[in-house]
DNA sequence: AATGTTAATGAAAACCATTTTCAATAAGGA
DNA sequence: TCCTTATTGAAAATGGTTTTCATTAACATT
């Protein structure tokens, strides 16, 4: 199995360096699928993405990157309401910002919204200042979802 | 096992009236154990309440009879990130409205919100109505929740 | 109140995404 | 190159939820 040495080192090089973590082919490559997909993959998806390239990374070696990755912040897990949890790279120099998500429920398509956010912004924020004092919470992070159905899935 | 049948009729009734549904036992009890929560139980905790009664009502049942309820929009299915579903009864005579929810990552608490809503309201009404528009996306329903620390699990 | 139809039920088994176990491997420092 | 130990893969286990299927009971009809 050999080392991962394609171009330019990748933005997330540093964050494996100065967390300690050992920088490893499969979970180089789990990176990269996330990176080169606009989709929400699933593990299995990541797993099967995967291994094309290299058919000896294991699918529980997939679950566990995943895992390390969002405990990392490198990755965000969502329930879109399909019965399997689904990954996003959560940033990156190429990628989309903080978003939210329109959720079909008839075909399960995903669409990423960052269009009214700043009106959204606003909200959160008022919203999270008044809930922070009122019930003394404090915020880290919110999931916002809107289901509903697809232009595809209507009339 | 007898027929369930203690005082008024409950507001219910009619739901599974007009719905073609029959209004068993074991329907009445998990309904009247979610009437008296302020609780987001889980099928199972549901299961426990209902067993001390009516020992003879299986889990099985708990499971179906939840999904009905979700299904008839009697119930509202919530996955706090604690790998099981949990459940809440959508409203009633009593019971408050439409709210949003505050969850603890630490201890797992749960905090109902109803105070900000009116701000919130507005936002969402422009959100949806703009992302109706946008990606042409008929909204049906929303998730919006706040995680973090409770005031018991800050410093 | 008795009957018949069939929706609803309970126990057990199956399901299936995810996690755990454990021996083998390899990343990165010395 | 060698060592330490974090990481890995295969297989087994886990656990919430669903399916199966024979039995029961809700309720419309007598
Ligand atoms: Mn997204
Ligand atoms: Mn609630
Ligand atoms: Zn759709
Ligand atoms: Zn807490």
């Amino acid at each position: 199995m050999p080392r991962c040495r394609r171009g330019r080192p990748p933005w997330w090089e540093p964050r494996f360096q100065e967390a300690g973590f050992r920088l490893t082919m499969p979970r180089q490559a789990i990176l990269e699928v996330l990176s080169n997909t606009e989709e929400h993959l699933s593990a299995e998806e990541i797993y099967l993405a995967v291994h094309k390239i290299y058919p000896n990374v294991g699918l529980t070696t997939v679950y566990r990157t995943l895992e390390l990755l969002v405990n990392m912040g490198l990755v965000f897990k969502f329930d879109f309401g399909d019965k399997r949890a689904r990954y996003e790279l959560s940033q990156g120099p190429t990628s989309k910002k903080h978003h939210h998500h329109l959720v079909c429920i008839n075909c399960g398509r995903i669409i990423d919204y960052t269009d009214f956010i700043d009106e959204e912004k606003e909200l959160l924020r008022r919203t999270e200042a008044g809930l922070s004092e009122k019930y003394n919470f404090k915020i880290t992070h919110h999931l916002i979802q809107f289901y509903g159905l697809c232009e595809e899935c209507q009339g």
